[in-house]
DNA sequence: ACAATAACATGACAAAAATCATAAAAATTG
DNA sequence: CAATTTTTATGATTTTTGTCATGTTATTGT
């Protein structure tokens, strides 16, 4: 990772600053995260952090795409979220005090900013707000995970894919074209559904059959969502 | 839910205290808390909590057993995890401030202590230490939930069949003859494995056939673990 | 721009797991 | 404790999904 690479951007003046986790923070703290984060910028496909390993510090993704994803039993990955401009990354392994869970790696050209630990404990330590928003975040991506749970043993991969393609909707949006806003390979699409490369490719075919999507290349745009969610079962 | 049936105890009595979430409180705190509380008791099948509702408050296990789980798209239960003796449950959807995402119910005759939103929320907000264990709580939970994912997604249900064996193993323990202590029926194992029930009686039949467990009725036991680690790729 | 590499696509086949059917055994309850 | 319901068991079959093979098309790096 390079440090120091464009954005100089100062918490203070950060654009993200109120829908990230940091959006209760005031003037003092706020000055004193500023001065001890650091710049760093990821070019794609590198990896931030790595499964495993201690961390000293978290990511708060500035501007860019990531990829949260396990290894599994026969070196697959399985990806378990994705990141988008604003989230918070790693804190998971830092506050349980257990060795990173997952890795992560960058979806495209990546600017984040690094907060060493002691920042992040000293602002939990001192604001129960800030802190009270943690556990909100934590918790909601235990919710969230349950979700995901239940999904992958009950749903058939059909369904799930129905329901990746809007939750990529949700979490990325879309860009000038009307695309679904990221470029994933469909083995990545397949990592995160949960299952084979060719399954995706298959599906991704019929759906694009029934008009439901337009695909060009990795770019994929959604015609039809009410179809998509139907198909998806999804409830929510 | 039967108010004061018997466990009479003040939590500053409680034999518990030191393995659960409360380990770190001060004798005012624990007063406070053992004042805030009321002592609950459910039969084996009881719904402590119910998906889609909002509680005012979280259940700590004072002895008994728990499932927590989903109900899928085709309303089949879908166990995310159990709860044992110390456990904290239902804190999740209080914390992130949403309706509860799963429901809770009890695998046999269990005592509990209902804890008031207002007094751990209280707790949160004056004691440090006590929201850093929340966090760690939620976070290692976090961690397990992205286990759990990968393994569904990756591996087939003989292994999830063997893991799932060492995990009741690893939370409820053996009972006097040496079997896992808790009793569930094949359905319930195979809401817990994502599976259809007639795939874990078949399974559990080979792992018996290969001498690896011995089954009498709901009674398991793990004759060798060390082969059921193998097949099922758990490395921690 | 071009070669090398990686990703995509599709068919054929195999394997895994679900479903359906039926019977026997257990557990529960009036 | 007899009756009813639930659970367990097993076979036969279908469905779903994964794997392997092969060719084509995109991407990427020099």
């Amino acid at each position: 990772m390079t440090k120091n690479a464009q954005i100089p951007l100062s918490c203070e003046l950060c654009s993200l600053r109120d829908k990230s986790i940091f959006r209760d923070l005031g003037d003092v703290e706020l000055k004193e995260l500023s001065d001890a984060k650091s710049c760093v910028y990821f070019k794609k496909g590198q990896i931030l952090m790595h499964e495993g390993s201690r961390p000293n510090g978290v990511f708060c993704l500035h501007h860019g795409k990531a990829k949260i994803f396990r290894l599994g039993t026969e070196g697959k990955e399985q990806i378990i979220r994705f990141a988008k401009d604003g989230d918070l990354i790693g804190y998971r392994s830092l506050l349980s005090d257990e060795n990173l869970s997952a890795s992560i790696s960058a979806l495209e050209d990546t600017h984040a900013c690094y907060i060493p630990k002691s920042a992040l404990l000293h602002l939990i330590e001192t604001n129960p707000k800030f802190s009270l928003n943690i556990m909100k975040l934590s918790c909601h991506e235990l919710g969230q995970a349950g979700k995901i749970i239940t999904n992958l043993a009950q749903k058939s991969v059909r369904e799930r894919l129905a329901e990746i393609l809007l939750l990529i909707d949700a979490t990325f949006g879309l860009d000038e074209d009307d695309n679904l806003n990221v470029s994933l390979t469909r083995e990545e699409i397949a990592n995160m559904v949960g299952t084979a490369t060719e399954s995706v490719i298959r599906l991704l075919s019929e759906f694009k059959d029934d008009d439901l999507i337009t695909v060009k290349g990795r770019k994929i745009k959604i015609n039809n969502k009410s179809s998509l969610i139907k198909i998806g079962n999804v409830y929510d």
